[in-house]
DNA sequence: ACAAGTGTACTAACACATATAGTACAGTTA
DNA sequence: TAACTGTACTATATGTGTTAGTACACTTGT
């Protein structure tokens, strides 16, 4: 299970979002598996019910999750959700890249950085 | 000169910032160059002095630019000052790969999104 | 049937950041 | 002196994020 980091500023139910996405991404959940229930995880954290409750609208509004009033909520087997999601991410990143950008990075010290992050997948 | 984006959701002062190291990256202005008067580009861009003022305040702690009451602001001489706040953007960056690298997203994709932004100084 | 747990849907309040509006003061320059 | 400059306030409005509390409908296990 992912952590949250309350004094990053990041939005917490954004974390708890990602945070599951990473999951995914990782192979660590997959489709149909049981997610958390608000409430435990909540207190699990040591949050608001309704800071999960908005994160898990977000993925199910998003088709990650699908939730069943009385039973729970459920790691969807919608393969696309998943990377629209992934597509969402990277107009973010390319935002980001946008940024960088503009205050004149240049693309060598933008390669050093996606290579040092990325290190492991090029050795492959 | 640049320009702004006000409904980007990217704080007008955080673009007034970034458009002014992004100039002095490019080298359309230099140390010792007489910055616009926060009223004169409050004008200009029809916005508020005291965003303005709030942005000249955050160069100016950066070391960026230094005011002088009653002559203006201007951009400083100190290469040191500049050269910190892009250290300050490549550690920015390098969380936005980490969290792209954390959802996912592929190295070939992250590629693909730094050679469209940066196609132009590709071809050089 | 009952109790416990589940998602869902509200309203209210608070904190914080952003931006606007207006005013005032001190210093420089022509 | 007039017009410009930066600086420093107070107040207000807006939007977002979070917490708090309540209530309802549904499912499950006993």
């Amino acid at each position: 299970m992912f952590q949250l980091d309350l004094k990053s500023g990041v939005p917490i139910c954004d974390q708890i979002v990602n945070g599951f996405i990473r999951m995914k991404a990782l192979g660590l959940i997959s489709g149909g598996d049981q997610m958390p229930s608000i409430r435990s995880l909540a207190i699990k954290f040591s949050i608001n019910p309704n800071t999960v409750q908005k994160a898990y609208a977000i993925l199910e509004s998003g088709g990650i999750i699908y939730s069943v009033k009385g039973r729970g909520s459920f790691l969807s087997d919608d393969e696309s959700a998943h990377s629209a999601v992934i597509s969402r991410a990277k107009s973010d990143f390319r935002a980001a890249v946008r940024t960088a950008h503009e205050l004149g990075l240049g693309i060598s010290e933008i390669t050093e950085v996606i290579n040092d992050i990325y290190k492991e997948e090029k050795k492959c």
